[in-house]
DNA sequence: CTGAATCCGTCAAGATACTG
DNA sequence: CAGTATCTTGACGGATTCAG
């Protein structure tokens, strides 16, 4: 799993990848997917275990969630981005764009003007993505409460120890 | 959100906690769940990226959804656990336990004899998470071909670039 | 404006060995 | 069996600088 967890390794994106307009075109409509019948893999025996923490490793950085989210209402572009998400640093949301356009996830349009313009959307998949966060998202939100309280008195129960 | 990725820093956890029975005392039956009414907070905005992001922060890590699953069946021993992830170190099962403990997703329970023995098994939020995750699993499973298939592309696409 | 490239500090994972 | 202690490593993420 380590394999995917991090991206492209800093520096083997050396192309001129930032110009080409079409780059989505391999994304956008998935003409036939796999669709797995979900009956396949019962879903709670390892083989899940192991696919969704793939996907957790995928989303479970520091970023990928926020900007699935905030790219959730609508296209932004980078800066817009970046002003959204406040305290990622350029490197970060560039780094976590890629990755999430490298898993279909996030569509990136580049417009080639001057100033260029760059649009990121969220593709079908990536739209997709949004259902079972927000389920989990709900699950944080009515929990978030009973964990802070666990977690402090587990804390005491550490000290007085 | 980085004050609550990582545990209790190493090293911290000095005390003789690993004789007492009834640890699980504070988390096993909640009385009174604060119950946020889930409308409080509107399930897309940022306040609940955050909140979203904690948990992801939380359970995103490499281990501790694995354990959480594999703990969805029933109690186990330690070594039980650790076999049957398969790849965890005991240091990092140790730690991921006293992580989802500490948050009392998972339940402690030491019976002092020679040998020792200790169970771990899911309190009843721990139960309540396998839900959620479950959705975000089974998202993961019906997508993974097109996110395998998506990556080979841009992987291509970068090497031909 | 939208990045890429580089340097660099920090921290978490893993291996190993030891304890009760 | 169920951990703890210690060390090493390298991935992650931030700041800065440069470029199209």
């Amino acid at each position: 799993m380590e394999t995917v967890t991090h991206f492209a390794q800093e520096g083997t994106l050396v192309s001129d990848r930032h110009t080409d307009v079409p780059t989505n075109a391999a994304i956008a409509p998935q003409p036939a997917p796999p669709a797995t019948p979900l009956a396949e893999v019962a879903p709670d025996d390892s083989n899940s275990c192991q696919t969704v923490n793939e996907v957790l490793a995928r989303i479970g950085d520091k970023w990928s969630m926020q900007v699935v989210m905030s790219l959730g209402r609508g296209p932004l572009r980078f800066n817009e981005l970046r002003r959204r998400i406040e305290g990622i640093s350029q490197r970060m949301l560039t780094r976590t764009l890629r990755g999430l356009e490298r898993d279909g996830l996030v569509s990136r349009k580049v417009t080639p003007s001057v100033p260029p313009r760059v649009d990121y959307a969220l593709s079908t998949m990536g739209m997709s993505l949004r259902d079972p966060v927000m389920a989990l998202g709900g699950w944080a939100i009515e929990h978030r409460h009973a964990i802070a309280m666990a977690r402090s008195a587990f804390d005491d129960a550490q000290e007085e120890g």
